[in-house]
DNA sequence: AGACTGACATACC
DNA sequence: CGGTATGCCAGTC
């Protein structure tokens, strides 16, 4: 059905990008496909997310080092980034500055 | 078909 | 910490 648009594209298309025991934030998500002030139509894109396990918006976090929305009710992926190391327990992002990956 | 409102996982002041 | 501003989408009228 891809009944998605082209600014999803982009997003999906960034958020694969993300390599295994990295995260990203919506910012950088966001400031990649030229919205920098578009942060929030990421998540909202994120949120749909129709590519669910090929876009890991789990891996995805918020702006602050918080792990972000997904948590209601995903929080299952949540393990998996613990087993990568990329999440703290309490759903916190061990050292963000370290993890974030940057798109460039 | 066109316009408005609500919802969303942020950012900024 | 709270309210306002911003961008995109979907549903509704």
């Amino acid at each position: 059905m891809k009944k998605i648009t082209e600014f999803e594209k982009l997003v999906y298309a960034a958020t694969k990008k993300i390599p295994r025991g990295r995260v990203s934030t919506y910012q950088e998500i966001a400031r990649a496909i030229g919205k920098p002030k578009s942060a929030r139509a990421v998540g909202n894109a994120l949120g749909k997310n129709p590519f669910a396990p090929k876009v890991p918006c789990h891996r995805v976090v918020k702006s602050t080092g918080e792990v972000g929305g997904f948590l209601n009710g995903t929080f299952e992926k949540m393990k998996l980034l613990k087993k990568e190391g990329v999440l703290n327990l309490g759903g916190r992002v061990v050292s963000l500055d370290h993890k974030l990956y940057v798109f460039r």
